[in-house]
This record gives C-alpha cells, sequence and structure tokens, in this order.
DNA sequence: AATAAAACGTTATATTATAACACTTTCCTT
DNA sequence: AAGGAAAGTGTTATAATATAACGTTTTATT
C-alpha cells in the first residue's frame, strides 16, 4: 500500500470526521475534545467517538496512549513492529518511533517467560529536544 | 537497603494499610478496589486511596500500570532501569521484569532525537506461560 | 515550645468510558 | 433483485476513574 489513507474511501462518515480531526489537531486528542470538536458536525454522545476511535484502532490508522487517556494518528509508517510514543511533558507533542532492537528485546523477554505478547505499550516521558533547549 | 520494606517503620497509618491491601491482592488492583477493601478501617474517601498511592510511588514501592488503571507492588528487586510488565489478558496475573538492553535502547532512540526521558512505560499484553498451556 | 512541612479528612465535582436497546446501512449470497 | 448477516449508527442513562478546594492534624526539626 502506498499510502494508507487510500483507504479513506472506505471510511465511513464518523469515522472521517474522527481522523479529520486528529489530523488537524496535530497533538494527542481526547475523546470529549473530539465531541466538543465534531459537535457541529451533528456528533452528540461520547459513545460516537469511542466507537469510532475503536474502528480507527483496528484499521490501524489511530494509536491510543495510555498514560494521556488520548488518541494520535498513526505515523504513515509501514509496520509490524512495536511503536515507541516520546511524549514531551512541556509542549505536549509526541514523536512515534519504530525500533527493532527494541521489538526483539521485547520477543525475547516473552520467550525466556514463555509469555505470548499481544500488544506493547510502550510510551516514554520527558522532554523534547525543543523544549530541553529552550 | 536490603529489604525496601524495612521503611515500613517509617510508613504512615494509610501508607501501610495500602500496602498491606497490595500485598494481599496479589494482582493489580483499582483504587476504588481499595477503598472498598479499605472501609472497614476507616477510609471513606477516593482522594485518600489516590493520595496514598502516590505516596507509595514517590517511595518506589509501588507501581501504576496506565493500561489497567490499576496499581501493583514493586517487585522487591533494585532496578534503576525500567521495570517492564507481561500482562497476562486472561488470568490478570503481571509479572515485572527488568531488562538492560531494552533500557538502553530506550536511552538510545532518546538520544539519536534528542528526547531527555524522564519516566518510561512498558506494559505488554499477552497470555502467561500458564494460560497458553491449558 | 515554635514552626514548617507533610499527611489527613471531607464534600463536591470533573473527567473518562461503557451498558443497553432499537434502528439503519452495507455487503454478500442465492 | 430478495434475503439475511454483519457492521455501523443514534440515544439515554449510568458506571468508573480521578481531582479541586478547603481546613485540620500530625510529624519532624529547630
Amino acid at each position: 500500500m502506498e499510502n494508507k489513507f487510500r483507504q479513506k474511501l472506505a471510511l465511513t462518515k464518523n469515522q472521517s470526521l474522527v481522523l479529520k480531526a486528529l489530523r488537524k489537531a496535530k497533538q494527542p486528542v481526547g475523546a470529549y475534545e473530539l465531541l466538543d470538536q465534531l459537535r457541529e458536525h451533528g456528533l452528540k454522545a461520547p459513545l460516537q467517538i469511542y466507537r469510532t476511535l475503536d474502528q480507527l484502532i483496528g484499521l490501524k490508522i489511530v494509536h491510543r496512549l495510555e498514560s494521556l487517556n488520548a488518541w494520535t494518528l498513526c505515523c504513515d509508517a509501514e509496520h509490524d513492529s512495536t511503536p515507541v510514543f516520546a511524549i514531551c511533558n512541556d509542549c505536549g507533542n509526541v514523536d512515534e518511533y519504530f525500533d527493532e532492537n527494541l521489538t526483539s528485546n521485547i520477543a525475547k523477554i516473552s520467550k525466556k517467560s514463555g509469555f505470548v505478547a499481544d500488544r506493547s505499550i510502550i510510551e516514554i516521558h520527558g522532554r523534547c529536544d525543543q523544549c530541553e533547549a529552550s
């Protein structure tokens, strides 16, 4: 797939509304914040947002940041490996990385203990380059 | 320090109540669940639990599991490195690991991007050895 | 004993997420 | 195209998680 958003055509109305709002935000957004932004487009209830976010996660174009209770667009990269999020405490920016080594580290831990992993959450809090510099 | 719980003597009443409840649980416990268990000891309000949990995290004897909204005892090991939690979807058991490689990989990612890490969250969901076997 | 810092208690309220139910649309199969 | 399953939708109500704001008490230190 060259561009995952070519799937856009297949998105439902709610899905593309939420996706657009996330894209506009450039930072992780909470469910109720999304709801507020989408009221003018007819969405009225939290469940509409939560459901749509779940669908978008299923489509692998959105991630949930567990430590922020917020959602963000998946970066455009192809990946089977575990995303790593670097979350700046100051400016709120979040960068998504992929790291083969890290993914294999986790696999190794799993292997050693007989644990079969399903879904990995890696969220690093700190200060980003820019905020650190200023 | 040979045993982090030698600090126990220094714990306040609420701290040792919560700690005892966590120890008894053997699995991560939610704040309201803790509250329910500790009502008979006089605790009445959620805030009493949340505050105490924060204190225990400050003392490094309790961890919060972000993806579960729950808290668990820190394993007894000494560690400056990042804890990795393996969370079984089936039985709810959580194991805490430390992995030098993983910790250094995260440091590497940080270094590359100029990000200065503060606190790392690594939570792996899946099935544990035992549940996988059955 | 005086003081500052930490911990505590209490009420009210904010924030985040889901249950339950009925209806509609989409898409696949015959 | 008709029928039916599956996915998506809308709505109301409510559950679950977390914090604000305030004043008091305890603890540790001088």
